[in-house]
Parts: structure tokens; C-alpha cells; sequence
RNA sequence: GCUUGUGUGGCGGAAUUGGUAGACGCGCACGACUCAAAAUCGUGUGGCUUUAGCCGUGUGGGUUCGAUUCCCACCACGAGCACCA
């Protein structure tokens, strides 16, 4: 047999050697963009997701190459975050040395798997080279005034005394130590994303993302289109502004709900008769978790404010003022008019505190909001539309002059600070006389200081807070005594622009140069996982889409095409996790079967875009097809051409449209089907073996290389040009044509393709299984689907 | 709850614009080789049955000469969002 271990190391070699997958900036070829996400290089090493997504690209890069276009493979690393810095703090030593180490594992990992990276273009976003540039965007968010710093309630473990991230704080405990994670407010930088919350969704226009990524992002942003009116409170100047979607169901709003966190209740404090109430109210919102609030309270809770009432402005009547959790302040008004009638939660809470429900839409069963004849609804009496009543609500809100139309947001503005010593620090400098102040652009990169202690400081700054010689600065302004920002960037920061760089990765002077963002423009196709479809994939449009506006980019969207595949299951189908001892390593799997193998079997898998157990048998199962191709060639004759054309053509058609499509695994069928063929075959030409290993050389590019150069078939496949196939020699002279009766298969045959219709007939209705069905029948029709089939319709 | 996918043999999965359901692979069974096993090779493999046939793509209906594919209703599972007004 063969050695594979020899020969993948032998291919990898050349590859380096020869530089075979460097990407020229500016090249005469036309350029392709291919990109995966980079990895977070953990101790566990690589997954064998990581090789599905590599491979998968990997595929169409070595495709895409062979065809002749210039093509852009980058890989890098995403290494700032809590992982690296946890496990500093565990074992003392610096997050930069556990990253080093950790990218050498996978990167070795990486590079036996045979992906055709240009590695020339590697960095890491913990490179001060790198970060430098992520500081420099961020000045430009600043000095456009698109960062702003505001108080924000964030997770708090008061036992670690760190803010945690919502992962973090799953199911509310602190994943750390499992203690009861409580709501702190802390003064945070923020990114105005809201901004561009409608160019996010427009945008998506000028992408050509799969639809249910394109949903993924719209739904994030959640965009909803209703009023915003004004409720005046009895005998108070003060007003509440609600938002409501259903401004047509107004006649039915028999109390008002506003958060717990309203403004309005401190203003009007000495008016509210039962203030101790309120406020034990508000200390018991405060203290529920985003988790409890969601997933605990069902029931409905809530204060009533005594002491102070809205008026309804259609009709006129009183109506009481309600706090409650289930209103949020950072949606909308942080305020609603509550209709019970035609709303869910307003009538549970309705029925819970025994408040008035009127009906304003006939029919509406309730609590469900619909649609149908409005009732008591004075000016919209009658109406049955929908739309209609809405639009004529709005106009009549506006002429009274009580609100307008409003269109409101999911999407909010980006929490960008973390207190963490493992991120990029914020390069902004606080001064008592000037304020903040950014860092002068020259005196970036503001480095992360060597230091002793990872641990976050007794109240929650980062540890970065505690180094006294790295905090106390000058102000760059006027020069007096000044303090550092000592919050770091979330990990999304580095990988909202490191597609970029990659374009232009060892540019000291800019964060890419204009020449190579015009030259590689966009990303043409990114793939990653379905996790990242969301934040990820919106947080890197919104960073270049401010680029963009500001005219450092050339595109307001940064990638074409964006694909996710699915994960790869344990044999038990079960997510993979050390727990559960059903984790697969590449690496043991290389070993074994060897890469091109394990390549092979990840693409054959199954649907690239869904779910799939791991099962070694399969994997076995295509190694054994690597070993059929190794022996084939023992069978090669003197002839040239191809021994079967109309397969050798339909093959490349097949394989070649089969990658474009990300359907991996009937592209490996087809070639498994020719080698199948092959085996039927006394002999074989060396066009035919030369063409199985061409086609297949995407997928396992070591063995067929190896294959190649043992028989002399030509070129190294890599330096050769993809195969070509003529449309005329897919098609055979004969087919299989079937005769049906009353749509019933009843028999078949083989005839010439150019048969004609009549022909088709004749020969159905000789065919004696045909006969016993059609004899002493009448027929009613005859359907004729010239190279397929007959169907005989009898009565 | 809302949004969105997906339902095909024992398993992973194939099936152009509606046109032979189950390609390819795994597994399994039998056979060859072997003292034996593994590996390899060969044959078979949706179910029920008598060559021929009947039933079969989650369930029920519909359109059609013909439906895995199109339409309606329902069921199950997965994913995302989740008291968003």
C-alpha cells in the first residue's frame, strides 16, 4: 500500500516550497475572495468543525485557482478574550505566552490538514501590530462622535467582582463560581450601532447572503413601524409618551404600563401616595436577572402608582398608571398603553389585577391581537381594515397634535467596554480640565503593560486599573497630569475588521492601503458557523459600513455571499464536549486514515449547511475509496482519450457546478461513481486517471497529486487548469425511456436519444407488459416526454 | 408565543422545470481467500408477496395522465428571537 503519512508531509512541503497558494496583491488575474472564520486558538485544539469549514473553502479555493483567478485564502486568529485570560490567571503566566502556544497547536493542526492558506498573510488580533489599527478605528468612531460613554446596568458577580457577559451568566449564576449574578450600573463606552440600524437592514440588498441568514440579521435588528402618543397625567403638567404598534386600538386602553426604571415616577414622587411600594418594587426589578425576568416570571407583576392618573385623549376617561417589569426601558417609550382586550400580556395582567377590559374589534378573539370590525371605537366605527384604521389613527394624532408616526428598533447601541486586562485598551485619556481625550494617533498602539496580576480589582475595574506607572499619563491636550482609560474592547472588535487586513497585513502606515481595498474589494464569500450569523456578521457591517461613510472603504458591504455550516455531532449525535467523552480530535484521525481521508469524509458527510453525527465507519468507508484510486492505476494502457466520454464529460460538469454549489458530497458520489466505472474496466487510459485525480484534488489534494507524478499523467494538478467538458459529449446517444399506464410503471427500454415521438409510441405499445395492461381498455390519451417516458391513459 | 427551517430504508443521505423514489456511502447477510481473524474481493439488501403484482417519501385532503416535488389543513423535531408594546 501506500504511505501516506509520506506523501501528505512530501505535498505540503512542495506547496510551501513553491509558495503555490501566495496570493499577489494587484494581479493581472481576476481576484477571488474566500474567508473563514478565524479561530479562537483554545487549549483544546482544533474540532473537527473547524476542519468541515476549512476544508469546504479549501475546496473551492483549490477549484477556483485551478480555473485561474487570483485567489485570497487568509487565516489568522482571534485571540483576545476571557478564555486566555482565566487561564493566565489559573496558572500565572501571561495571556500572550498561553496564545503563543496555543496557536503553534493549531496551527500545526491546520497545516496537516493540507489547507491551502497563504500564510503569509497570518496574524493574530493580540499582534500590537494589529490592535494598533483597532485603536485607530476606534478614535475614528470617536472622533466621529459614534462613541459615547453612557451608565449602563451590566451582569455583576459580586464574588468575582467582574462583569460578566451574558454567556457568562447563563441561567443566571456566574459560570465561574456559580454565584447569583446581580444587575450593577457602571459607566460603559458605547457605539451608536442604532444609527444605522435601517442601513443594516438596507443594506442586505447588496448582498447575496442565503435567506435565512438575511433573517437571522432582521430579526436581530427588529424593526416595527407604529405611533408614539402623548398621555396626559391628571392635573400634572408632565406628560407619558407611550409606543404602541396598534395606535387603532387606543378606544380599548384601560390602564397605562411604564417600566419600573421611568423618570417620571421620580418627578412626580411627592404626588404618588404609595411610594415605599414602588420603590420595594423597583429594588425587587432590579435585582432580577435578565434570566429571571424572562424565563421565571410568567406571572405578572406590578405596582400601581396611587396618587396620579392618565387621561386616554379619545375618551377622555381616567385611567390608572401601572409599573411592571414586563414594560423594558430600553424599548420604545419605556411606556405602553395597555389594551387587555387585544393583547396577551396586558390581559393576563388585566385579569390579575381586575382592570377594566373593553373590546374594540369585533371577532377578535381575545387575548390575541387581530383583525376586524372596529366597535366603540367612535371615528373608526365600521372600519374592518386593519392598515386603514392605523393610517386614519395616525393622521388624527398627528392634526391633534399628541404624537406621530415612529419607527422603533431592536438593535441598540454597542456596549464596547469590558473590564478585562485581555482586549485592546481603549486609547482615550481622562483629564479633569479637558475631559476625555483621545490618544494622539502617532502614539498608538497603546499597549497592554506587562503585569503580575490578571485578577479584576476589588470593584470590578480592569486590572489594568491597578497599574499605577501604566494609568497616569499626560493629557494630550494640555499636557497636565491625566489618567488612562482602563476598560478594554469586547472580543468583537478584532474580528469586525480582520478581513480587511488581510488584504494588506504588514501595512505599517495605514490599516490597509487603498490599493489593495480596491483590488480585493469585497469578501466573495465567507463561511463560518451559524453562532456567528448574527452578532458577528452585524457587528462587521456596521464597522465597515461606518468605514464606508467615511470614505476609508470602498464598499457599505463588506462580503457577497455568506454561507454557515452545520456542526458536527458526536457518533451519539450529541453536541461534542469532553463531558460527555464523545470528542473526535483531527488529529488522531489524520493519523489513522491519514488527511485527505478525513478531508474527504467531512465533505462527504452529508448537507454542508445542517447538522451531522461523526461516524469513523464512513470516514473508513472513504479512506477505502482512496485506496481503490491508489490501485487503479495498475490498469493503465497505452491509449489516449477517454475510455467512456459521455461520462468523463458529465462528471466534470457535475463536480465542477457540485463545489460552486456546496454540494460537496454528490460532487464525491459522482467521482465515486467513476472509479466504480474504472473497476468495471479490463484497462484504463491515462487521461482517464488523470481525470479522476483532477477532479478529485480539491477534495483530498495530497493522494492525487502523488498519484499524478507516479504515472506521469502531467503538471502537479496544482499548477494545471481545471478540466473542461463539452455540453454535446454529456449527452449518450441512447437512454432509458419508461412506459407507464395510468401512470404506472409498467416497463422500460433502452432506444437511440433522437427517437421521435411517434416512435416512442409504436414501441410502448409493443411491449408485452404494456399489452395485458391497455388490452380490452379504451385509451383515453397518450402522454409523450420525449427521452423519458410514455404514459398510456386507459379507461 | 413569534420567526424560520426540516420530516425519504437499519443509518448518513440522492433525486433537472412535477416524469423510473432510495444514487453514493455506511451497516447487515451470504460467498471467495485464510488454520482462523482482520483486510480485500464478489453477490444481495425499502416492506409485503406467487414469475407478475401490491404498498411505500410525517398525517389527512386537493390539483394532475403522473406528486418526495405544487396547493390547503394538521402533527413531530430542530434552530433563532423571546413579556419588543
Amino acid at each position: 500500500m501506500y504511505d501516506f503519512k509520506k506523501i501528505e508531509k512530501y505535498w505540503q512541503n512542495y506547496w510551501n516550497k513553491n509558495q503555490t497558494f501566495a496570493a499577489k496583491n494587484g494581479s493581472e488575474k481576476e481576484k477571488y475572495y474566500l474567508l473563514v472564520e478565524f479561530p479562537y486558538p483554545s487549549g483544546a485544539g482544533l474540532h473537527v468543525g473547524h476542519a468541515r469549514s476549512y476544508t469546504a473553502l479549501d475546496t473551492v479555493a483549490r477549484q477556483k485557482r485551478m480555473e485561474g483567478y487570483n485567489v485570497l485564502f487568509p487565516m489568522g486568529w482571534d485571540a483576545f478574550g476571557a478564555p486566555a485570560e482565566q487561564y493566565a490567571i489559573k496558572n500565572h503566566i501571561h495571556p500572550k505566552d498561553a496564545v503563543k502556544e496555543n496557536i503553534k497547536t493549531f496551527k500545526a493542526q491546520i497545516e496537516e490538514l493540507g489547507i491551502s492558506f497563504d500564510w503569509n498573510r497570518e496574524f493574530s488580533t493580540t499582534d500590537p501590530e494589529y490592535y494598533k489599527w483597532t485603536q485607530w478605528q476606534f478614535l475614528q468612531f470617536y472622533k466621529h462622535g459614534m462613541a459615547y460613554k453612557a451608565k449602563k446596568n451590566i451582569n455583576w458577580c459580586p464574588k468575582c467582582k467582574s462583569g460578566l457577559s451574558n454567556e457568562d451568566a447563563a441561567g443566571g449564576v456566574c459560570e465561574r463560581c456559580g454565584t447569583k449574578v446581580v444587575q450593577k450600573e457602571k459607566e460603559q463606552w458605547m457605539l451608536k450601532m442604532s444609527d444605522y440600524a435601517e442601513d443594516l437592514i438596507e443594506g442586505l440588498k447588496d448582498t447575496n447572503f442565503s435567506k435565512r441568514v438575511k433573517l437571522g440579521q432582521i430579526n436581530w435588528i427588529g424593526k416595527s413601524e407604529g405611533a408614539e402618543i402623548n398621555f396626559e397625567i391628571e392635573n400634572e403638567k408632565e406628560k407619558i409618551k407611550v409606543y404602541t404598534t396598534r395606535p387603532d386600538t387606543i378606544y380599548g386602553a384601560t390602564f397605562m404600563v411604564i417600566a419600573p426604571e421611568h423618570p417620571i415616577i421620580n418627578k412626580l414622587e411627592n404626588k404618588i401616595k404609595n411610594m415605599d411600594k414602588v420603590k420595594e418594587y423597583q429594588e425587587f426589578a432590579k435585582t432580577k436577572t435578565e434570566f429571571e425576568r424572562t424565563e421565571l416570571s410568567k406571572e405578572k407583576t406590578g405596582v400601581k402608582l396611587e396618587g396620579i392618573n392618565a387621561i386616554n385623549p379619545f375618551t377622555n376617561k381616567s385611567i390608572e398608571i401601572w409599573i411592571s417589569d414586563y414594560v423594558m426601558m430600553n424599548y420604545g417609550t419605556g411606556a405602553i398603553m395597555a389594551v387587555p382586550a387585544h393583547d396577551n400580556r396586558d390581559y393576563e395582567f388585566a385579569t390579575k389585577f381586575n382592570i377594566k377590559v373593553i373590546k374594540v374589534i369585533e371577532g377578535d378573539t381575545t387575548p390575541y391581537i387581530g383583525e376586524g370590525k372596529y366597535i366603540n371605537s367612535d371615528i373608526l366605527n365600521g372600519l374592518t381594515n386593519k392598515t386603514e384604521a392605523i393610517n386614519k389613527m395616525i393622521e388624527e394624532i398627528k392634526k391633534r397634535k399628541i404624537g406621530d408616526k415612529k419607527i422603533n428598533y431592536r438593535l441598540q447601541d454597542w456596549v464596547f467596554s469590558r473590564q478585562r486586562f485581555w482586549g485592546e485598551p481603549i486609547p482615550l485619556v481622562y483629564c479633569e480640565k479637558c475631559g476625555w481625550q483621545p490618544v494622539n494617533e502617532e502614539d498608538l498602539p497603546v499597549l497592554l503593560p506587562d503585569v503580575a496580576n490578571y485578577e479584576p480589582t476589588e470593584n470590578g475595574e480592569s486590572p489594568l486599573a491597578g497599574i499605577d506607572t501604566w494609568v497616569n499619563t499626560v493629557c494630550p491636550k494640555c499636557g497636565a497630569k491625566a489618567k488612562r482609560e482602563t476598560d478594554t474592547m469586547p472580543n468583537w472588535a478584532g474580528s469586525s475588521w480582520y478581513f480587511l487586513r488581510y488584504m494588506d497585513p504588514k501595512n505599517d502606515k495605514e490599516f490597509v492601503s487603498k490599493d489593495a481595498l480596491n483590488y480585493w474589494g469585497k469578501v466573495d464569500w465567507y463561511d463560518g458557523g451559524m453562532e456567528h450569523t448574527a452578532r458577528h456578521l452585524l457587528y462587521a457591517r456596521f464597522w465597515n459600513q461606518f468605514l464606508y461613510n467615511i470614505g476609508l472603504v470602498p464598499n457599505k458591504e463588506p462580503i457577497d455571499i455568506r454561507t454557515s455550516h452545520g456542526m458536527i455531532l458526536g457518533p451519539d449525535g450529541e453536541k461534542m464536549s469532553k463531558s460527555k467523552g464523545n470528542v473526535i480530535n483531527p488529529h488522531d484521525m489524520i493519523e489513522e486514515y491519514g488527511a485527505d481521508a478525513l478531508r474527504l469524509y467531512e465533505m462527504f458527510i452529508g448537507d454542508y449547511e445542517k447538522d451531522a453525527a461523526w461516524s469513523t465507519n464512513s470516514l473508513k468507508g472513504c479512506k477505502r475509496f482512496l485506496d481503490r484510486l491508489w490501485k487503479i492505476g495498475d490498469k493503465l494502457n497505452d491509449q489516449k482519450g477517454y475510455t467512456k466520454e459521455s461520462l468523463a464529460h458529465k462528471t466534470i460538469k457535475k463536480v465542477t457546478n457540485d463545489i460552486k454549489s456546496m454540494k460537496f458530497n454528490t460532487a464525491i458520489s459522482a467521482l465515486m461513481i467513476m472509479l466504480n466505472e474504472y473497476d468495471e474496466q479490463k484497462t484504463i487510459t491515462k487521461d482517464d486517471l488523470r481525470l479522476i485525480v483532477h477532479l478529485l484534488n480539491p477534495f483530498a489534494p495530497h493522494i492525487t497529486e502523488e498519484i499524478n507524478k507516479k504515472y506521469n499523467l502531467g503538471k502537479p494538478l496544482c499548477e494545471s487548469l481545471w478540466p473542461k467538458y463539452d455540453e454535446e459529449k454529456t449527452i449518450d446517444e441512447t437512454c432509458e425511456i419508461i412506459f407507464q399506464v395510468n401512470g404506472k410503471l409498467r416497463g422500460k427500454e433502452t432506444v437511440n436519444i433522437n427517437i421521435s415521438k411517434e416512435e416512442m409510441e409504436k414501441i410502448a405499445k409493443e411491449n408485452e407488459n404494456v399489452k395485458k395492461f391497455i388490452q380490452d381498455k379504451e385509451i383515453v390519451k397518450i402522454i409523450i416526454v420525449p427521452g423519458r417516458l410514455v404514459n398510456i391513459v386507459v379507461k
